[in-house]
DNA sequence: CTTGACTCCGTACCTGACTACAGACTTTAG
DNA sequence: CTAAAGTCTGTAGTCAGGTACGGAGTCAAG
C-alpha cells in the first residue's frame, strides 16, 4: 500500500496542495488521521478520487455536483447518475444555444462592417448605440432568438 | 431634455440602481455633478450609454472590453471595433468548442450507460473512477481532442 | 545539528458582475 | 407638517473555484 504526503498526493494527481485542502474544506476528499506525528498520509484511492473530480470537472460538473456524483454507487444508482449526467447535457446545450446567438449577431455585424463603404459610421458601433434604427435587422432578429 | 433621477434612469434602462452606481464606479457611464441640492441628473444620452452597455454584455463584451469599446468613434475607430469583434468572436468559437467536447464525451457516456444491461456497473460512474479500464474509447478521445 | 523542504491551520485575497446595507439627507405625496 | 420613498456615500457580501500567505511545527539529507 502506497502512502504519501499531501504534496505528493497532489502531484500524483496534477494538482495544487491548496486545491486538495479546498477540495477537503468542501467535503470532496476526506482528511485522514495523522499517523504517528502531525503529517497525514495519503493512499491510492485519494488519488482516484481526485482523478475522478478532475474529470467530472471536464465534463462540465461543478464541486457541487461532484460532491452528488461521489456519493452514488456504480451499481445501485444508475438511474440517478444517468439523470445528472442528461442534466448537464441539457445546460450545455442551453449554452451552445446562448452562444450560437451570440456568434451570429456578431458575425452578422462583423461582415457588415466589412461590405460597407467607409464613408458610413461603423455597423457595429452604430449598431450597439442605436439598434432602433435597425438598417440590418440581423442583429435584433439573432438576439431576439437567444 | 427629459431629466431624472438615478431611479428612473435605471427603470428606463431596465437595470437595478445599484447596478448604475457600480457602472460609474467602473468608469462606464458619468457621474454628473448635482443640479442644485445633492441629487443628481441624467438625461438620455445616460439611457442609450446603459443600453449600449447591456447589448455589448448580450453579444459576450466584458465590462472591460465595453469600457473600449466606449471609447470608440464610430467614424475613426471601425478597424479597432472590427478587431475586437473578431477576438471575441474567435473567443466564442474556443468556448464552443470546449463545450462540443464535453457535450460529445457526456452524451457518449449516457448513451452507453442506456443500453448496458443493468448487472454492468454505471459506465459513467465507472469511466469516471477507472478511465484506464476503456472498454469505451469515446469519452478519451472526445476529451483528449478538446 | 542545521538547513531547507515540507506540512498544518487559519485566514485573506483573486476575478467579474453585481447586490446589500447602514446611516444621513432630500424630496414628494397626502 | 409628516411620513414614506428616494438618493447619497462608503463599505461589505455574494458566487465558484481556487490561490496566497503567515507562523509554527516536522521531517530528511548532508
Amino acid at each position: 500500500m502506497t502512502s504519501m504526503t499531501i504534496g505528493r498526493l497532489a502531484a500524483a494527481a496534477g494538482v495544487g496542495v491548496e486545491t486538495v485542502r479546498y477540495y477537503q474544506r468542501r467535503g470532496l476528499l476526506a482528511v485522514p488521521m495523522p499517523t504517528h506525528g502531525q503529517v497525514r498520509h495519503y493512499g491510492e484511492n485519494a488519488v482516484a478520487r481526485l482523478r475522478f473530480i478532475r474529470r467530472a470537472q471536464q465534463l462540465g460538473f461543478s464541486l457541487d455536483e461532484i460532491a452528488d456524483l461521489l456519493g452514488l454507487d456504480e451499481h445501485t444508482d444508475r438511474n440517478a447518475a444517468r439523470a445528472l449526467a442528461k442534466e448537464k447535457l441539457a445546460q450545455i446545450d442551453e449554452r451552445m444555444a446562448q452562444l450560437g446567438a451570440m456568434r451570429s449577431a456578431l458575425s452578422e455585424l462583423v461582415s457588415c462592417c466589412e461590405h460597407t463603404s467607409a464613408a458610413q459610421p461603423c455597423p457595429i458601433l452604430h449598431t450597439l448605440a442605436h439598434p432602433d434604427e435597425d438598417q440590418n435587422a440581423a442583429y435584433s432578429k439573432s438576439i431576439a432568438a437567444g
